[in-house]
Parts: structure tokens; C-alpha cells; sequence
DNA sequence: CATGAATGAGTCTTCATTCAT
DNA sequence: TATGAATGAAGACTCATTCAT
């Protein structure tokens, strides 16, 4: 009766694939995936996938979506320990390049496969965005309100400049493979500049 | 004399090559190209690309090497009309965000189609973008010798910051089609908060 | 007692499918027609579908045979009502071109689906089409024993020739969906040409 | 300089494969034949095939016009050489089941296949039949203008009546490969009904 | 150098059928 | 009996690349 765990088998392989989708395109890229690979690493038949997912396109936005939602939901739950506009602009930082190198997998996703993405794509990977970026413009204008932050500075832009920052070292880290410069010491420069960047005074 | 002109045949075909082929990368996408568009825009016949280009890959390279040493030279250019570092960083800024503006076509395939690149591809992308980011790295290194940036400014870091910064901005005009802030306010908010940050005091 | 209605649940199912199976290969075609489909139609499991029929074939088969029974046993009844073969020719293109109009789906389905079948469903049809024909050819023999219809007349080409001539209309009903041509005149006027065409004199 | 026989490549290879497909459609039937088994017949590579025709519906529809327009030029042609509508019926009778029995690969198609077409394929199917079936609606048409053929006879009616009654001999042959039934025998059979069916008198 | 017809390897997707429950 | 989730074989079609002219 702990049907905590009771989780259908739908939800299982849901799931299962998702996971071994993830997987494969951060190993070959989107276009250079086989569905076929994405069965076999998830254990099914090729078309189990099919009572899944619409087609090999909806494989990657369930991807995105599942990702970016706990993304989204991580970063809500750090930035809720501080009440501090500049201590949450540091947590924000941390937080954000902390992901990308302990999810390693989605981070070549999200990095690159997701930017290539056609058309219709563009539009489940905006909206997404837009709110996970959102979380960085509240806390500026947050900022703002109670005076630590120049009033002239754009969200708009300020949200951008941030998170291209940020994700300009995940970047990095993901494309050369390196481990130079650590997750603290960027996350500390990074937040440091834009702290003294947009203070008053 | 007149040799301006006096590319060979070849050499022009070679060129008409690279500039169909980025216009189609950049409205289609790599993948999404075919050889034979890239002929018909280029005007040649399928079979002629294979005398130039050894496969698609490599017109993707050949792109990305052309436009990448023109946006390194007009880069170097601009950079040259100035002595002060401050000044540099907000000549960076604007030039870098302009040159998106004004080569939609080639910021679209940069932001999108290099990014999804194989392996072998990010060998060659790595090496011109460092090229371009060391620009960058050498004006704040020069500011940290001239003692107007703090010396414990990783270089490293904040070029990759900045740049990563004014790149976020590209590609929300690219993705978003968008034209909301405008090249000057985006360039001045952004090396504001990038000069303030990094100034000593 | 009562026992009409005492049929198995199991002979519900077995008719339910079949006549599922005929109204959607009537409306798709036996090749565009999935078994789901069928599944759906006749409100039972895909797999329950495996438990009365060997496979995609076996239905068909089943269907064809079923109707094949319905409308030997119809024209028997019917051209039990007359002793005059000149009548029975009458009646036979009169019920035959009825039964296409009335039975649209069954029409559809012989006259398109089980054409294109497979060399084992050949058979199968040609078996039971023989039966039908038959109670033609005894029509004509019938009359020419009782002097009315001429000797010459080969019964074996006479019995599909009329039966063609029928069918024919059928198809035009069936393809171009027109309504032109009622079943009254149809009918009269092949058989008048049939009857004045083998009649003695 | 002879250059009568100067098809071009493409010609070549388009006749090839509409042969070829005719040759393998015949043999299994459309859903059961596959591209590239009419590849491999036509002896060009599978690619080959849609450098010619849109898709598999297609090269069906390619091979039903040619075969149909042969047809019909071939029965103008057959009718061309009397002018008698007694002897045009059964030249027509003759020509039909002629064609039948030389052709038993483009019969096997037409009686089969072409019935069994999905929509789109039916407007195909149908116009050019029309075309066929009045070549015989003239001829009845004649015989009721020249007084030999009673005027009350529908043309509608009459010219599907005696289509559909050869038709059937032919598919008797083609379905049950049986060789009963001269094309001779059978022919006048049908034409000597025919004829003494409707003539004046 | 230039052409473009021909190639054929490669992959997504469908769907009849099975089988554990 | 009944279910329907899972299977995996099969095939139409695409497109980068070649090569005879």
C-alpha cells in the first residue's frame, strides 16, 4: 500500500526514454542520433518509442521540457534561501554554472543542440527561457526597488548580459572539455563584476 | 594591373560557393541544407561543389573560417582607433552587436549551426573563437597594466563574461527576430556595467 | 426457448468484428485498413481480434464469405418465386444490381478489395463467385431445355457475360459514387438485351 | 544522323521502369511489390526510380495511362477499319479480349489494381476509362442513327453492359488462368447476344 | 574545369502480431 | 476469454557523393 513508488510502466519508460535520449544526443548531437540507439540504450524496441513520443523531434522537446522544468525549479528553491538581491545575484551564478558541470549531459544539450533547433522548436525553447531568464530580471529589479541597484539599468539587457556570461563559461567547458577556472572562482568573478557593475555608487 | 579583379574563374566560384551556402545554412539550417540548394543558389552545378570543397562539412568550415577572419580583422580595425582601454571595451561592445545586426545571416549560422557542430568541427571553431575572444582578453589585460582595471580580474573569465554577454543579447535578436534595444543602448548598458565592475574603485 | 437470441457471447464478438471489418475496409481499402482500426470499430481489444481470426487475411476472408452466403441465399429465395426463366433472368439483374445498391459497403469491398487479392484469397473467391454464377447458368440451361433460349448459347461464357454485364453497372455505382441509371432501368434493360439475345428466334 | 532512335537516357529509363513495374505489379500486386524490387527488375539503382516518378502511387499511375492510351489507340485503330456498327461490335469484342490474353501482365493490373485504387487514383482510373467505354457508346450511338439498333436502348447503360460482360471473361482467365473459352468463341458469343439483343427487329 | 544523371547506403516510422497479466 | 502494451521486421524515400561525358 506504499504506492509511493506505484508508478505505472507507461510512466517508467516515459521516462526511461527520455532519459536515454538525453544520453544519446548529448553524445551525437540531435541529427546524428538514431532512434534506434535511443531504444537500445532505453531497453525498448524500437517502436515503443512510437507510443511515446510523436516522432523523433518530440523526443527532444520532452527533453528540453523535463530539463528546463527542473532547471527552473532548482533555481526557485535556491534563490527562496535569501532575501539579499545581491546575495541572491551570487546564488544565481552558483547555482547556474553548478548545473551545467554536474549535469554534464544536458548541459551539451542545452547548449548545443537546442540552438539549431528548427522552426517550431524555437518556440517551446523561448518560452522556457524566457522564464527561467525571468527569475534573474526579478531579482535586479528586486534590486532596484530597494535601492542597491542603479535605477538606469535595462532588465531587459541586465538579464541577457548575466546569463550569456554565465552560460558564455558553461560554454566553454562543455566545448573544450577543460576544467580550467572552477565553478566558484567563475561564479564569484562573474557576480562580482555585475555586482560592482550595477550598484549604487 | 587591374588586378584588383583578377581573380581566377575559380576563385570565384569558390567564393559563390561560401556566400549561397551561407545564405541557405542560415535560413535552413545545416542539416536541413542540401548540397543541391547550395548549387542551385551559387548557380553551379551540384557536381562542381565536389571541386572545391572535398564534402558538406567542409563548406560549413569554409564559411565559418571566411567570416570569422573578416569579423577578427574588422574587429582589430575599429580596436585600433583607440588608445584607452575603457574606451576599447565599449568600442568592442558596439562593434561586436553591430556586426550581428548587420550580418543577420552569418549570426545566425554562428549562433546557431556552429554550436551543434561535430566533433571534429569544434576543433576549428574553438581555435578561431579564441582568436576573437583574446582580442577582448588583451584589452583588459592592457587596462590591468595601465591600473585602471582591478588586477584581480581573471582575463580568462571576463572575456568569456563579456563576450557571453553581448552574445546572449545577439541571440535574442537572432532567435526572437525582436528588435527591441536597440545596438547603442545594448552595447553602452553592457560595457557600462562591465567597466564599472572592473574599475579600480 | 428463446433461444434465437442464444447466441455465445463469443458469436457476438466473431459477427461483431466482421462487420466492423467490413465497414472500415469499405471505407479504406483492405491495404490502408489496420487492424486497430478494425479493433476500434467492433469496440474489442486489438488482441481480442487474434482469438477468432488467424490473421488480417483470415478477416477478410471471413467477411467475404459471410456476405458471399448472405447473397447466394437471397437470390436463391428470390428466384424461387418464378418458374419462368425469362422472368428469372429478370430477377437475378434486378436483385443483383438491388443488393449493390442496398449493400453499399459489402459492394465496395467485392468489388475492389478482393480483386486485388493475394493467390490464397484467389480461391477462396473464385469457389464461392463459381456458386453465384451457377445459379445463372441453371437459369440459361433451364431455359434452353424448356426451348426458349437458344442451343448455342455456351452457358459457362453466357453466365459471366451477363453477370459482367451487371457487375459493371455495379462498379460505375460504386466508383464515381453517381446515382445516374435507376436500378429498375439498369436492370430492365440488360436483361431485355440478354433475353431478346438468347432467345429462340 | 538516324537519329530516330535518339532517346535520351531519361527516356530510356523512364520506359525501362514503367515496364519493369507493369512486369512486378502484375506478379504480386501493388502493396505487395516493393521500389526495390521494380529497381532491381528495371536494373537502375532504387534512387533511380524518383529521379522519374514522385513516389510509388505514382509509377502505378504512369503505368496505367501508358498502358491505357495503347488501348485506346490501338481499338480507334481496330474500329477504323470498317464502318458498319454490327461489325464494329464485334471487332470491339474481338479487340478487347485480344488485348487481354497478349497483355495478361497489364490485364492482370487493370482487372486487380487498378480497382483497389485509393481516391486520388480513381479520378485517374475513371476519366480514361470514360474514354475507353465511348468508343463503344459511339458505335451503339451509330447503329441507333443508321436504324439498326432499337432506338430505346441507353448508351449509358448498354456500352457498361457489354464492357463489363467481356470484362469478366477476361478476368476469369486472368484470375483463374484458365484457358477454357476461345478468345474467338468467346467473342462472338458475347457480340452475337449483344447484337440480336438490340437490332431493330 | 564543369556538368547533372545516377547511385545506394541509411533511417524514420508503421502496424500486424504476440503474450504477460 | 479479454486486454493492450510491447515488439521488431520491413520498406518508402532522401540526399551526399561519384563519374562518364
Amino acid at each position: 500500500m506504499k504506492n509511493n513508488t506505484n508508478t505505472t510502466r507507461s510512466e517508467d519508460k516515459h521516462q526511461r526514454i527520455i532519459k536515454a535520449a538525453l544520453k544519446v544526443f548529448a553524445k551525437k548531437g540531435f541529427y546524428n542520433s538514431k532512434v534506434s540507439e535511443i531504444a537500445k540504450e532505453a531497453e525498448v524496441a524500437d517502436g515503443t518509442i512510437y507510443l511515446y513520443f510523436k516522432n523523433k523531434d518530440d523526443i527532444l522537446i520532452s527533453v528540453f521540457e523535463t530539463e528546463m522544468k527542473t532547471m527552473i525549479n532548482n533555481m526557485k528553491k535556491e534563490l527562496g534561501t535569501s532575501q539579499d538581491p545581491i546575495e541572491k545575484v551570487r546564488i544565481f551564478a552558483f547555482q547556474h554554472l553548478n548545473m551545467i558541470t554536474e549535469n554534464q549531459e544536458w548541459a551539451e544539450v542545452a547548449q548545443v543542440e537546442l540552438r539549431q533547433s528548427t522552426k517550431f522548436m524555437r518556440e517551446y525553447v523561448k518560452d522556457h527561457y524566457a522564464d527561467y531568464l525571468n527569475l534573474f530580471a526579478y531579482i535586479v529589479r528586486e534590486g532596484q526597488e530597494k535601492g542597491v541597484f542603479k535605477e538606469d539599468i535595462n532588465t531587459g539587457i541586465a538579464k541577457r548580459a548575466f546569463f550569456g556570461a554565465l552560460d558564455e563559461m558553461g560554454r566553454y567547458w562543455v566545448l573544450s572539455r577543460s576544467k580550467r577556472y572552477s565553478v566558484e572562482e567563475s561564479a564569484k568573478q562573474i557576480s562580482d563584476i555585475f555586482i560592482k557593475g550595477v550598484m549604487n555608487q
